[in-house]
DNA sequence: GATGAATGAGCGTTCATTCAT
DNA sequence: AATGAATGAACGCTCATTCAT
């Protein structure tokens, strides 16, 4: 059982600025707070509304062409605004990126901290991590029916070379592979799993799910008569308690 | 099986010979037979070479860059000639990309016809079919062991949106997922597999071990204490295999 | 008629003042309505200012080099703006050309239209006919007068091949070789002409006049002590009104 | 009669290179005398039909395209050679035309001599002048006759800026234009011709000419059912011989 | 605050010319 | 003598970013 002690946090050195996530949540990325209108007023509103216009836009045109080719100009015009406008709402694309897949990663890092909180609560007892991992697939999929279209920037970028651009996405890569192998070293601590490497348990049912996903989201299954839904959780559960 | 073949990391990772070099290669890039010099002289020497010396450069820097930031003039730089010459050899970067699958393509279509012939010719007896599937991932295995930058490659962009330069990669993905899920299709009509659908069997393999290749290909593995290799298979053959 | 209103030459040969700079011209280069500041703003005044003297500067250069020859570089460099700028008021060098000649192009349509409408009217009376043609050498005649440059540009691009940013020019060449023919077969129907192949008639009064101002317009004629215009307008009379 | 002395060069300064009509006749332009054969030999044969490849694939190609638009590569490509031979014939595309042209300039500059020469021993003799006139017209038509790629060449090339490979092509203009004015003058000078600034009788007249001959090569003529050449003939000749 | 005009570095591509073969 | 590979200076055009309006 190898130290019953808790979780310890990733090993490799995940580097995530998350300067995005600062006091005022993760919508308003810049004119910190000088701006007159009051909090929740009209000023305030409207310029939530324009960074949603903005973020659906540039959302749209990543998914259309890939984030390396959208330019700014684009997806000002996509928007209804002018191009310098986007720049009173983003500095650069990367930030527009940044602002679009922080509240995944954040929903991603509470997921994750909760199983690893379950799993600690657990006391190994099978029953209750089998509970904690069903916990973490249940948000997860709740994430992906809530955005899908977040989820489709994160299988088509998340594993480009980690460009100005793009970084922030496969920053959320590295997030996902790392819990995924720590969970599952756990799981293995406590003789849940079959004797596998971790790591390779880890990323085979990482790399099967987000091929799944992947599939599903772009109605791969339509042709095939099969909802695959259900069975995309099926095939996860398994891969994660598959045994010697 | 365990151990025995398993992949050894290359030594040099940034150098290929892929089978462009071939005097009969399936894709003479460029100008059919007109050139003055004998097939075997100088002339011709000297222009293999020169292809080589750019596809090298153009494969370090894409894997360094990713394609789409990987400028003419970087390649022309790194391969130590001028930006002019590139097109000499390649139309445009699109070219080159294609030059640089092609070969990579070309065994992965063998081998998936050899696999589909094997198949055919088993009558269903689950020791030939079982072999066939043998046979098709030790030519994997094989091709990425000689050449595992050009798997990084496909790993790196394969699921980017299909661009112009990065389309001959993305064709590959369509080519293995197609193909993934008809060779299951064989397996399940003859019973071998549990009754998932088979695009959903298909692509968790796939995508569990893309995601092991590519860990293993970055070497997220070392620190692990695992070879690797030998499981990375065995997850690939359970992963066939598994039954209700 | 001899003397009185003859041609004087421009003093400052390589500036013209295009009937673009009219709010309503005719094609109004680019950006439709869309624009931040009101009709007659500081915006709006610059943007006219702006095409001025982009228009200018290519007008001057093309004179110089041949509208092959100039670069768009050159042309920015001139207009004292920078090489990107001149893309926000033309899509190309041929719609810069465009641009230049449309004013020219419209005032001949307009000098046809008319003579032809005096034409129907007249009755066939040899009076009215003759009184036709002299308005629309008067029309022509003031065209030149007030713009020389975009006459000098019709002479030196107008025979050449109708490639890319040539072509407007050339297909003003076409204009007025299809009319003057038309033209003239009215005057023949008429019994005004002597029998000669209407064609024929009219493209040696058209060659003619342009070869006299071509030589008009580049100062041959200042060594031969004839003031020129007035002998010019006699050729031209001439050339319509030769008999048998 | 005003001095019945005989022609004067023409005065405004016409500089024509004309190196190319050095010793060994017009064709030759490189590799001078330090050739291995003998001057009728074998090689001089293959040199000279080789010329003559080059020179046909160049002219073919500046009348689809243009002088300016044509690039050393595509004539080698039509002439069925390697581009660097090309610079083994002519030392760039300038010197191409320059041999291109250098037949028919000869040619005229002959007719010109022989004209001026008749005129000097017509003694003013109307029938005479008129036979002079009448020759140079007849040599000048065989010429068009004989080679009219040539012809369109000059058309279409002639009144464009006398950038670096177009200007054997304008020097020819000015040499017609000038002799044009300096034989009008003479029968001016005699009282065959109407009270005309010669310089306008001249340029009206060649204008004209240039004109129609343009419609004729291009066959505009064709649809007017008029042969053309005969009545182009009359129309130079009236031209030439207008009176008061 | 929003706009879009201006900038200029940079990219893909072409091409005249030279030179090893 | 002929070839075509190599060069590198342009050229047309784009685009992120700044800034006057």
């Amino acid at each position: 059982m190898r130290g019953g002690s808790g979780f310890t946090r990733p090993r490799s050195p995940l580097v995530i600025s998350t300067s995005m996530a600062d006091p005022k949540g993760p919508n308003p990325p810049r004119v910190p707070a000088e701006r007159p209108g009051p909090a929740g007023g009209k000023r305030d509103r409207n310029r939530r509304e324009r960074t949603r216009v903005f973020l659906d836009a540039g959302l749209a045109l990543f998914l259309e062409r890939g984030i390396e080719d959208v330019t700014i100009d684009a997806i000002a015009k996509r928007a209804g605004a002018a191009k310098g406008s986007f720049y009173r709402y983003f500095k650069d694309k990367r930030e527009m990126v940044e602002a679009l897949v922080a509240p995944m990663r954040a929903r991603l890092q509470a997921a994750f901290a909760e199983c690893r909180a379950s799993l600690d609560a657990s006391g190994g007892d099978p029953m209750q991590v089998f509970a904690a991992y069903l916990g973490l697939g249940a948000e997860v999929e709740a994430a992906v029916r809530e955005t899908p279209d977040l989820a489709r920037l994160y299988l088509q970028e998340s594993r480009g070379p980690a460009d100005g651009a793009r970084a922030p996405v496969t920053e959320i890569a590295q997030l996902i592979a790392s819990t995924a192998i720590e969970l599952t070293e756990f799981a293995q601590a406590h003789g849940l799993l079959r004797k596998v490497t971790p790591t390779v348990s880890a990323l085979a049912v990482v790399g099967a799910g987000e091929r799944l996903l992947q599939a599903y989201l772009s109605g791969e299954f339509e042709d095939s008569g099969s909802s695959g839904a259900g069975e995309l959780i099926g095939i996860f559960m398994q891969g994660l308690s598959i045994r010697d």
